[in-house]
DNA sequence: GCATGTGAATGGATTCACAGCT
DNA sequence: AGCTGTGAATCCATTCACATGC
């Protein structure tokens, strides 16, 4: 149907999918350094538990990228990946409250690589300016946002604030140029159109464990898939 | 159909309703703490920008505790929620990995108030053993993992150790006795039945706005609520 | 022969719309 | 009159199963 280099889809992808391409993209990731040069689904849905009519499905959305009675060219379709997640530039993350919370994910790994780079961490508190984290991330007062997201073209915002800030912080990001906000504050945020937001609720995956612990019949056995996506259903 | 006591449901309730009650907990606690007295599906679908149906029906699942033509009493159903999600005792966590997001984890204020309390950090490190957090949180060896368990009958478990050492720390604690474990390690962990596991996947959900960067059409509104939830699907 | 790509079938979750109660 | 609780309808995601191509 589309050309292997079609890559941008006309219809609307689910976040369940592209959330299962990130899952791929780490899976063939491994297999790569395993020196492994082809994958067939079914191999891929075996040795990391996905299902492979799935796989097949969601990578058929941005085109044909297998071999019939082969599979897939393992570093092929890594590289697909990389490009249909937009992966294959770096994309400008600034981090908005230097507490605990924001200092930790400036030092995580897995934001400093692969198409990722922290440009810097925010905060209100006088106190936290000019400290820089293991990383090499430095703090700057929050008011130097519009500056900071100009200077270094930052798209995407991470909110590490307390509630009560979190909505503030996120239309500043909007009105700075920001379009992709992740949020860690355990509020709704208010949205604004056009603005991608996910929300990360800390709080709320705890309640979800508590409320298996209540009633837990004994056994309960799911999709390991299932753990690591959210949804995008209307309201 | 089923008494205002019933809190026990019959069928399985899907993750993606468990969520939303932690979220629907949250709204009435604001309203409780603004003084209303009742308030009626509509009401909190507008003031919250949910779906009134959805409210009603995800709270018709444990019994009937609104009163047709009235609404539902704030403080009740607030109550009511916290006996469904187990928040009505204390559950006790562990967290294992004492690096940058151990620690934070550990400071989170939702994590030490309103049915939950940290009992300790663990580490392979000795240079991390004995430090408080500033919440009062010690650090012990990760040798006392099965110690700590038994003396504080913890029930959940939080993985915040790199990825390589993730499989290994679920498997031990599977093997001390806890049967609830939220994972923030980027990998796809082997599960065990009758142990509830939940992932919460920082990298994918940055490559998850990489991805929505890349296609962005322009204008984009959502669900308010998806960006919390999880889905609840089988493979 | 074997694995992809895909329509058709199934299975869930959300939303509609109204009967029934206060 | 108003709002809950719920069957019916709709929408979306997953899985099946096979025609198609290597």
């Amino acid at each position: 149907m589309a050309s292997p280099r079609d890559v941008s889809p006309k219809e609307v992808i689910s976040e369940l999918t592209t959330e299962r391409l990130s899952v791929y993209l780490r899976c063939l990731t491994y297999l790569e350094s395993a020196n492994e040069k082809t994958v067939s689904s079914h191999e891929l849905a075996r040795r990391f538990h996905l299902n492979s009519a799935q796989i097949r499905k969601d990578l058929a959305y941005f085109g044909e990228f297998g071999i019939r009675g082969v599979g897939y060219d393992v570093t092929r379709l890594k590289q697909t990946l990389i490009n249909t997640l937009g992966l294959d530039r770096e994309r400008t993350v600034i981090i908005s409250g230097a507490g605990n919370l924001g200092m930790a994910l400036a030092n995580y790994k897995g934001f400093h690589s692969g198409g990722f780079r922290i440009a810097a961490l925010l905060d209100t508190d006088p106190r936290r300016y000019d400290r820089k984290t293991r990383s090499g991330v430095v703090v700057y007062s929050a008011d130097r946002l519009i500056e900071v997201v100009k200077e270094n073209s930052v798209e995407i915002g991470i909110i590490a604030v307390p509630a009560e800030e979190a909505q503030a912080v996120y239309d500043a990001m909007v009105d700075s140029g920001i379009c992709a906000v992740l949020n860690f504050a355990p509020v709704q945020i208010r949205r604004r159109d056009g603005v991608k937001l996910k929300s990360v609720d800390l709080r709320i995956n705890l309640e979800s464990l508590s409320f298996y612990l209540k009633n837990a019949p004994d056994v309960a056995c799911e999709n390991p898939l299932d753990s690591f996506l959210t949804p995008t259903r209307r309201l």
